[in-house]
DNA sequence: CCGTATCCAGAGAGATACTG
DNA sequence: CAGTATCTCTCTGGATACGG
């Protein structure tokens, strides 16, 4: 969707699924789960987040199909998270940002030091 | 940061960057901002946001050297806003994402019919 | 015009306890 | 092991009113 000067139009869909797929934990099961799949507790020891919000972003992509839930065997239970075509076509745009964090993260911090010298208070 | 199998490794730094940059609204700023400097009521008025949100976004992204607060006159007082440098870099990769949700839209739409019907409750 | 100050409601995050 | 169920608490974000 973009309009006549070839400019995004940025949609409230746009921003719902920008909300779904890149938030806090999202980027990190979606790193861990491109290089091979990796079980429930597994993904807990490699990123440190709670079992409720782990619960909740797996679900979110699972939803939008970005990744796949996999029962593995029962008794004792084993659930697998494999990462789905859909989902991988997310990685290169995704490492992209992380890239550009990689690379202007000084920059960044040096205009943060001089604006909490230059603003009072 | 790159480990021996050259796999990004996330850190709290980069989330923290992540969180400033890519948030709700620094979004739309930025692409309105990347195509020709604006007035603060001028971006009230192309984005849904409120007052407080706006101040907040453009405060963040003034700190980390994404965009620059410029006083054009006093009496009115008249504010502008422009992308910097820095701010010019995110553009790519930034818009790299937009374009995949655009691109992958409908395939994200079928899969929450599927999982919304498959899912009991 | 360009904000700041304040209040308030709702979402999200952590801690904890419990289940198939 | 892989979750669900609460409860609490913070923090964001909208609405509103006011100020330089």
């Amino acid at each position: 969707m973009r309009d006549t000067a070839d400019r995004l139009v940025i949609t409230a869909e746009h921003r719902e699924i920008l909300g779904q797929v890149l938030d806090k934990w999202s980027v990190l099961v979606l790193e861990e789960l491109c290089e091979c799949p990796r079980r429930f507790n597994e993904l807990r020891r490699l990123i440190p987040v709670t079992q409720k919000s782990l619960t909740a972003t797996l679900r979110r992509l699972e939803r939008s199909g970005i990744v796949q839930r996999v029962v593995v065997s029962d008794r004792p239970v084993a659930v697998e998270y494999r990462i789905t075509p859909l989902g991988k076509t997310l990685r290169d745009p995704v490492d992209a940002i992380l890239r550009w964090t990689e690379e202007h993260r000084h920059d960044i911090e040096q205009a943060r030091a001089r604006f909490d010298e230059d603003t009072p208070g």
